[in-house]
DNA sequence: CGGGTGAGGATTCTGTAGAATCTATTGCTA
DNA sequence: TAGCAATAGATTCTACAGAATCCTCACCCG
């Protein structure tokens, strides 16, 4: 008895279920299935994955680890409230790097893979009139391997994994903030993103490490500009579960912030 | 029947046992008390902690999360085994970020509390000829105390945890490089850090942003520089538990890096 | 008399323990 | 060396204990 809501086949392999369903409710949120908010709960995830709630409450804590998700003790995990502030300090934080790696892989990217980028790239952005969703997922595509492409070639595996982890985070934020606006899918935005990406491009074909940054920089800040529009200007704390009282925020989370309160009590023992 | 390897009192109530179970093991890693490439075992864990294996488990999922371990799917978890290229790039990113944090910081931050600070490292650098215990102890709380309060400072709360998170990768890997080499404490390299760290604070009294930021990158470069010295190149694949054969890496750890491949098989299948 | 308030039990859900099952590895044998 | 049994250990399931929340109802105040 599956739940059509089940995004993709979880049948995988033992020692391998918790991954899938951490992709799986990551994929939930990403398309919006899984809105700011709501509460998660194991059993019921755990009878729609058809499993057993243990690997649930794995999973759940992974996705707390990656962000997604708060986990407050004894009271479960709800998917994360955003505000435009927190995509704004992601975004911050993501342009610093995203420019340091455009940097570092400008002269070490392959030429070759670039060329064809910047083909797909004018390609795209010459379809003006085309707002399909096919156009849209093309964009998108091309968005990721762009990305991709550039962490790959920084020279620095370790900041490529970070890249990753604030691509995905950012997508998280924005595609949760979808419960706020339904203004997913702007045409106009996307075909934007494709002359920022050829900008980006083209000053890596020329060699130009300060001009891609810069390109870099310019991209990303379009990209925050245009979706904490559509976010509320601070977190409102509220549960959609069945529209309880407002008391929640007793304890502390065990979202990022509070895994580092905890490892910030370790440090202060650390030295005896 | 505790035992007594079990850093601090773990007698917590329900809910926050994980938590208190990955603060532990975290100062574990932290003091050396366990070594790289060393398996973890949850039964043996569970007996020390005087719990089941359930929430050590949890713990586990976490600490990789954090990145500190390596869980091999049905071949449990690994003290992550560490290169002097981790370090170098961990230290890349986190130089990254501290910079645009104390530039950030500049200006915001309490004046009052840099000038105790000074206070501190003056008179912390004038017992030069101290090499007790206690002194490398004072050096280290005061070095927390200043990138915290950097952190607290630079008006983005992502970018404070997301220091505090390298902050902590760094030490976690500084730390299990004593596997390698017992170069721990020395006092030499205290001594010249609080002499960085006197640089940062001055040019942040004097308001001046990009001194600040020249001289954290300054005390960060020193600091890969150091430790990085006492680490081998390369990472070379090896298990400690009783002397295995070295055929592992078949499959994808869970570690950072694997995460990321389970998100980028998400977004792959994200735009449908 | 109506609405608000608080106590206390019922219910739902989380967290932990322990059992059962499966996987990987080791050691033995041919 | 290949194949196979034995074992250690990881993963998952089931069951139960504890915490939080919800619901009901009696009581109080306007």
């Amino acid at each position: 008895m599956l739940d059509p809501l089940v995004s993709s086949a979880v049948r995988f392999d033992r020692g391998e279920r918790r991954q899938a369903i951490v992709g799986s409710l990551l994929s939930d949120v990403f398309a919006g299935r899984l809105r700011a908010g709501q509460h998660l709960v194991t059993q019921d995830l755990a009878s729609r994955y058809g499993v057993s709630h243990t690997p649930i409450r794995e999973a759940l804590i992974a996705l707390a680890g990656i962000g997604v998700i708060d986990l407050l003790p004894n009271r479960g995990a709800i998917v994360r409230q955003v505000s435009a502030k927190d995509v704004r300090e992601v975004c911050q934080v993501r342009r610093l790097l995203e420019c340091e790696a455009v940097r570092r892989a400008c002269g070490r990217i392959d030429r070759g893979q670039l060329l064809a980028m910047a083909e797909s790239l004018r390609s795209l952005s010459a379809r003006t009139s085309d707002e399909s969703p096919q156009f849209i997922a093309a964009a998108r595509a091309i968005d990721s391997q762009l990305h991709d492409l550039i962490a790959a070639s920084c020279g620095n595996d370790f900041l490529a994994s970070e890249l990753n982890r604030l691509k995905t985070l950012f997508r998280a934020l924005r595609d949760v903030s979808w419960a706020y606006d339904e203004a997913r899918n702007d045409y106009r935005r996307v075909a934007g993103e494709t002359h920022e990406h050829l900008a980006i491009v083209e000053a890596l074909l020329a060699n130009d490490a300060r001009e891609a940054s810069l390109a870099m920089s310019r991209h990303i800040r379009s990209g925050v500009k245009y979706w904490s529009r559509s976010i509320p200007a601070a977190s409102h704390p509220q549960i959609s579960h069945n529209g309880q009282h407002g008391k929640r925020d007793r304890r502390s989370a065990n979202c990022p912030p509070a895994l580092s309160a905890t490892i910030e009590r370790t440090i202060q023992e650390d030295s005896p």
